[in-house]
RNA sequence: CGCGGGGUGGAGCAGUCUGGUAGCUCGUCGGGCUCAUAACCCGAAGGUCGAAGGUUCAAAUCCUUCCCCCGCAA
């Protein structure tokens, strides 16, 4: 088998090592597609795709299209006619005219062992849910929101204190790992696809601001795993004084009280209580502050016992 | 021009509306107590109050411009 002409579809951070590993490879990558460029943060200024500058410094051509099922799109890739295209966390949905065109598919990296979390937030979804081993998973891509038939997959354990950032890192890097696994064996003529148990798969959606939202009814550890996989964005939060407060580590501890009251707070942590024991926050912010530690954090905000968390907002 | 909060000793904050000696909780350093300590007691050092200009007898505080940080929204 020749050299393949490559497309790559992906847009954040966490698509970037694949690519990267496809122009290390010595890949032919004839363009790189990405979601375009978005008013982001303070000021609302069109902020780049990480990927769009990866690509830039490698000299590969960029389209971003508005809407990859628009017909000049599609009529766009005819022309390139990329012999396989790569989709990392691109953020579109291919249409079956698109999947059609690369004579060895399409092939997707997605952040899971699937058929488990398919969707957007999978990683964080494992997190907060408690799993204790994730992964990686290749597959064919079809219409369907991945459920294509899976390639090759990649296991690692999750570190119960593990946060989602963390998870994100080493599942970027170990997708890359899986995809050029894929390839050597598409090379080889090796590769086999296995299809989904559709009746195993469980859905992962993009996560929404109020998912963050903290329930002191919940158990200690339910808590903490909420904070865990929204740590750092979008964040789990909660009110103190009508005021957000987000929360970005906790430890799980075993006082006893009303939930969501403070039963404590020293240079240990804020102890409040929930379901069945207490959680102790031990980095945090308060609306328009800095991102702190505990002690910090209490050196200028005088909390006490008795103060109760989650009440309005 | 998307909306809003903020920049005050090393950290986090109060003080700004109603101009008039720079304050709190910590940390640091020295001393004391204690079997001991992250605990307690005594003492000390450390700040051109984000920057520049303006008003005033007098500006952290009022006015103007700029820089930086953060929350919301995307």
């Amino acid at each position: 088998m020749g050299k393949l002409r490559v497309v790559f579809m992906g847009t954040p951070v966490f698509a970037c090592p694949t690519l990267q590993r496809l122009v290390d490879r010595g890949d032919e990558v004839v363009a790189v597609v990405t979601q375009p460029d978005r008013p982001k943060g303070r000021g609302q200024k069109p902020v780049p795709p990480p990927v769009k500058e990866l690509a830039e410094r490698h000299g590969i051509p960029v389209l971003q299209p508005a809407r990859v099922r628009a017909s000049e799109f599609v009529d766009r890739m005819r022309e390139i006619a990329p012999d396989l295209v790569v989709v990392v966390a691109f953020g579109q949905i291919l249409p079956k005219s698109l999947l059609d065109i690369p004579r060895y598919g399409c092939i997707n990296v997605h952040a899971s062992l699937l058929p488990r979390y398919r969707g957007a937030a999978p990683l964080n979804w494992c997190i907060i849910n408690g799993e204790t081993e994730t992964g990686v998973t290749t597959m064919l891509m079809d219409v369907g929101l991945d459920t294509g038939d899976m390639l090759v997959k990649r296991v690692t354990t999750i570190d119960p204190e593990e946060d989602a950032r963390s998870l994100h890192d080493r599942l970027s890097i170990l997708g890359a790992e899986a995809l050029e696994e894929t390839l050597e064996l598409l090379a080889a003529g090796r590769l086999s696809a296995e299809k989904q148990d559709d009746s195993l798969s469980c859905y992962a959606p993009m996560l929404k601001k109020e998912d963050g939202l903290i329930d002191w009814n919940r158990e200690p550890v339910a808590v903490k795993n909420l904070v865990r996989g929204m740590n750092p964005w979008p964040g789990a939060f909660t009110c103190l004084d009508g005021k957000l407060v987000k929360v970005f580590r906790v430890a799980t501890g075993g006082g006893i009280g009303v939930p969501g009251t403070v039963l404590k707070a020293d240079r240990d942590g804020i102890e409040v209580a929930c379901n069945g024991g207490s959680v102790l926050l031990q980095e945090l912010q308060l609306e328009g502050k800095k991102r702190l530690p505990v002690r910090d954090f209490l050196a200028g905000c005088r909390i006490g016992p008795g103060a109760v968390l989650g009440r309005g907002n």
